[in-house]
DNA sequence: ACTGGCACTCCATACTTCCGAGTGCCAAGT
DNA sequence: ACTTGGCACTCGGAAGTATGGAGTGCCAGT
């Protein structure tokens, strides 16, 4: 159907476009790409190309331009993940290896692969569930109401607030801290709910009430709606592109927690980059948009996505790369602490 | 200087040209306010205007619109805080008192900052500075390392991940603790140096250097320079202004902490609105920019500021009394929690 | 299957025209 | 001493009008 030429042709058409932003004609292609035919002939291949779908004028009588179609052939089969410079991983690595907790690994982190590719950078937190349990600590800071504290082993830290209209003696408060150490510590969050069944029964009838209390929001604002948390930075980036759509609804979109993670995308393998192009996005108001990710984590184990969220017309093999690189470091450093 | 009339046109301009975002000519003024002279008395007031620097002219032969000082004059003498309607009141309330954790009291706060005014808000998180420990927490992770955790008053979770060389046991830790608790709950962050100082000769030789690494880290990164935390969102909303600057700067400026804090500038009295317009602006890129901004707390006491960033083409009026609000809820939400 | 030639299309740019809102100023009125 | 109507003037923006060039499709020739 598409021979090796026409292959090559839509390559050079997507570089090409990416880097100068105007739409490439057959003349531009044989002067800047040697391949070796004269101009009509790329003509009639670009002719197929567009049949086919994978390219398009704006106009008539003006260069072509890729098509999302076209986008996704040229990333699944024209191209390969460019691997970061020496530069380039010694600025991630020094970077990155200055942070002190994980809400610092997550900020630079964000902000680094912002800088990187030019464009938005999308973390997000290393997700709960597939977390352990590491302590969980009951602090009053008022009568009648306690914080929870809850570290996971990924050095994330939780808290709620909890109200206990019975109240809750210092005593009782580290009793109950006690039990639920014991219970909870090493568990993965996915088991929480199993452990904790029988809790209130182990303790005196008149702590019974402030445990149900805990355990209720510990279950449910902790392991049902398993919390995920998204940030994202370099916004700044999109001013320097012009989207079709005005790119308030890109501004939108990324304020929304929900369509934030919804665009990461469900992990797939741990450190393999999957990339959707515009209108293969599920958000409206995002079909200009590409978004390039990559799970992240310890060893087999994928905590949490992170990505880069640019315009359709994007340098593919360079953000790939750097996704991929940034995620395998931030790895490694979870795993370092 | 400036009779009662010209400011009445001052004002009548400033007012007009906020709504239509159109300069404003003598004609359309005498039309939409019933000045009760002609435009060709208008026009004189409106040239000693601008010969004052109150008002220009974007061309020559075209209406006028107030400069930086104009607005400010507008804001400190021609009008006055518009209170909010019942129905935004509501809103507010019944937004805020969701808020389960301090981290969704921000959250919440912001975002409702930002709906309320179409702008962009900004929120600080309460200053450590003045806020005063209530707990503190040593949780080993792993050998060699300790995650330090210290609660506020106002509910602020600090971390901060510990090396410490020499190992520290459960037991230890434990002892560390209770000293820490001992030595600092209930004392302003302020305090906190000088309660520390002789703690070291309080503990075992074998755990002076784990208690000498945990004292400095609590004084380096939690007190001295103490951690100020700055949130923004709405940042959709610059969209539909459109700045004499490429609003990249905006943007920019936004995703600096740095800036955002200088930005909320140093709390005056505590419920007072400050407002700060254009050229004001400290920032270099924000010159184009109106902040107003509000300190909130509990009481007399000032915990940090929050306000809202938009063009100096603002509804000042009622920019000021969105503020004002919020910051009150705010307060009376941490007062109750 | 490729290539050179050729007529055609159409966007972008620049240039011109034209209208009207708005101004400043002046002389007359109160 | 203000205020007002009148008037000539300015200038930006919209709308219309060339013009050039990049790019195309197609066809006949190799």
């Amino acid at each position: 159907m598409l021979d090796d030429r026409k292959l090559a042709v839509l390559r050079a058409i997507v570089e090409d476009y990416v880097s100068t932003n105007e739409p490439v004609g057959s003349k531009a292609l044989v002067d800047r790409h040697n391949l070796g035919v004269s101009p009509a002939t790329i003509r009639n291949d670009m002719a197929v190309l567009e049949e086919q779908g994978y390219i398009q004028q704006p106009h008539t009588s003006a260069g072509r331009i890729p098509t999302d179609k076209g986008y996704r052939l040229f990333v699944d089969r024209l191209s390969t993940i460019k691997p970061l410079s020496k530069a380039e991983k010694r600025a991630i690595e020094t970077f990155l290896s200055g942070a002190y907790d994980l809400d610092d690994v997550v900020g630079r982190t964000v902000r680094l692969l912002a800088q990187l590719t030019r464009q938005v950078a999308v973390v997000q937190y290393p997700s709960l569930t597939r977390s352990y349990v590491r302590h969980v600590e009951l602090v009053p800071v008022a009568t009648g109401r306690v914080l929870l504290v809850l570290i996971t082993d990924t050095g994330r830290v939780e808290q709620r607030l909890i109200e206990i209209p019975s109240g809750l003696t210092e005593e009782s408060a580290g009793h109950l801290r006690a039990l639920l150490n014991t219970c909870l510590s090493g568990l993965a969050f996915g088991d929480v709910p199993g452990a904790v069944s029988d809790l209130p029964e182990k303790v005196s009838p008149e702590e019974r009430p402030a445990a149900a209390a805990v355990l209720s929001v510990l279950l449910e604002t902790l392991v049902e709606k398993h919390e995920e948390k998204v940030v994202f930075a370099g916004a700044a980036n999109l001013a320097s592109v012009d989207f079709s759509r005005s790119f308030r609804d890109v501004l939108e979109a990324l304020e929304e927690q929900v369509v934030l993670m919804r665009l990461l995308g469900e992990s797939a393998d741990s450190s393999t980059v999957t990339v959707r192009i515009g209108t293969e996005n599920p958000d409206e108001g995002l079909r200009s948009t590409s978004v390039v990710a990559a799970g992240y984590g310890v060893g087999d184990l994928t905590l949490a996505r992170l990505g880069v969220l640019g315009p359709t017309r994007m340098d593919y093999p360079g953000t790939m790369g750097a996704v991929r690189a940034v995620a395998r470091y931030v790895g490694q450093i979870l795993a370092g602490s």
